[in-house]
DNA sequence: GACAGGTAAATTGGATCCAATATCCAGGCA
DNA sequence: TGCCTGGATATTGGATCCAATTTACCTGTC
């Protein structure tokens, strides 16, 4: 859904994360992984804005735990940069910036080409039709949240033979931050077909085998990203 | 100590006096912070070697608190990936591996290049000559665990003027990360002074200003420094 | 003698309780 | 009137307590 930022009452926020709970309580060995979980994907996927103040009261009561597990998440996100700890003051779902949208492009700019040029060579012809198939749902789909996961599930499905487990977490991590920025410029610009032709174009490199030339569409795929979003952030700023 | 009393303006005053506050407060805010500082220290000093078992009862004592802000920083080591939860069985020291140490090269040279790349522009002479004071220092040293920090300050001394807290704060990490295995290189096969001959020609291609060079020296180190690891690895199996 | 089962000890995960700190508001004073 | 000061309140940080799970050991049987 879009989201001008938050003009919806508290509550409801918190409902949409009573969905959330709900849905995967189960599949979760300890209530902290459980809480831990959620609450990453609520952020990603904008349910927990930025700047939101974070209650451990309320999310405690929101998934039916103490505390305690509450806190232990928070402190794992802290880690992962996702929320803020002013000691004394609480916890707030960590701000989005112009310059932090450029820190995090830098960073992709540099990891992808990495993990595409040790995965490219491992490819295997399902892994090709699966991003193919990918891409085709992009074009069919228009809720940008889906659009998002499907950007970057066709995005990792290209780097998931570079057989560097701590690489690819990286990686991952970085397009799902990056993910939470985008989500900003669909709602307020829409979508790029641009980005789909880049697509394509990436795709095609990879079927042809050629590194140099799939490296040097990911990092402009990435940079010009970037670069859109700083302007689109730093003209509301 | 004591000070002529209304000598000098107020916000001089004011300014001296922040001067002290800071000084005298090594004393961390909070209980977790204090420890989750101390025990990355030990685990990437290898105070706490790999695969050691980390009881929270025996760590609260060790800090003179009570279980829970052990299980904070716990949290937060994880979630850097320097220690492993096992649900119910406890959380030990993240185990070092070849396949790790090769995953950790494989990002250093992704990230440093491009680190690099951003700060040589914007480096002044005082960062130049602080670099070359620390490879002096290093052909001095012969402790592992003072040599791995100023190895460390060396590189981060060249990419400090990125501009990419983000970026800089990943490279730092991994910097850290591939410490920690040095270290075993270090005590196994003592030190190699060819990595000092590439700590010269990295900052001679630096006060050029010549990125590519520097880049291409940086990866080569990383590179190099990686494979050495890797072998020796698994050499011990 | 070896293996299966069950029980007890140890350790972690989670809840509750207390203390410390920051924020907010009212009232006094220049 | 504006600012500083003091206290009330809410929220976090830390300690203690209880429950759940795992492991190890012990015992009994085959």
């Amino acid at each position: 859904m879009s989201q001008p930022p938050d003009s919806r009452p508290p509550d409801a926020r918190l409902a949409d994360l009573a969905v959330l709970i709900a849905r995967n309580r189960p599949r979760f060995r300890t209530a902290t992984e459980f809480v831990e979980a959620a609450m990453r994907e609520a952020i990603l996927e904008g349910v927990l804005p930025a700047g939101a103040p974070l209650r451990q009261e309320d999310l405690a009561a929101a998934f039916g735990v103490s505390r305690m597990p509450v806190r232990e998440a928070l402190r794992q996100l802290e880690a992962r940069a996702l929320v803020e700890f002013h000691p004394h003051r609480g916890a707030v779902v960590a701000e989005i910036s112009a310059e932090d949208s450029a820190d995090i492009g830098a960073i992709r700019a540099a990891l992808e080409p990495a993990a595409l040029r040790l995965s490219l060579p491992h490819l295997t012809a399902d892994d090709l039709a699966l991003a193919a198939e990918l891409i085709a749902e992009m074009d069919a789909e228009t809720d940008p949240g889906r659009m998002g996961e499907l950007n970057r599930r066709f995005h990792m499905t290209l780097y998931s033979r570079a057989g560097r487990p701590r690489l690819l977490a990286l990686v991952e991590q970085h397009l799902s931050a990056a993910d939470r920025y985008l989500r900003f410029q669909f709602a307020a610009l829409g979508y790029h077909p641009r980005s789909q032709d880049e697509h394509h174009a990436l795709l095609a490199a990879c079927r042809a085998g050629d590194a140099d030339a799939a490296c040097g569409i990911v990092v402009r795929h990435v940079i010009q990203a970037g670069e859109q979003l700083s302007a689109f952030l730093d003209g509301r700023g």
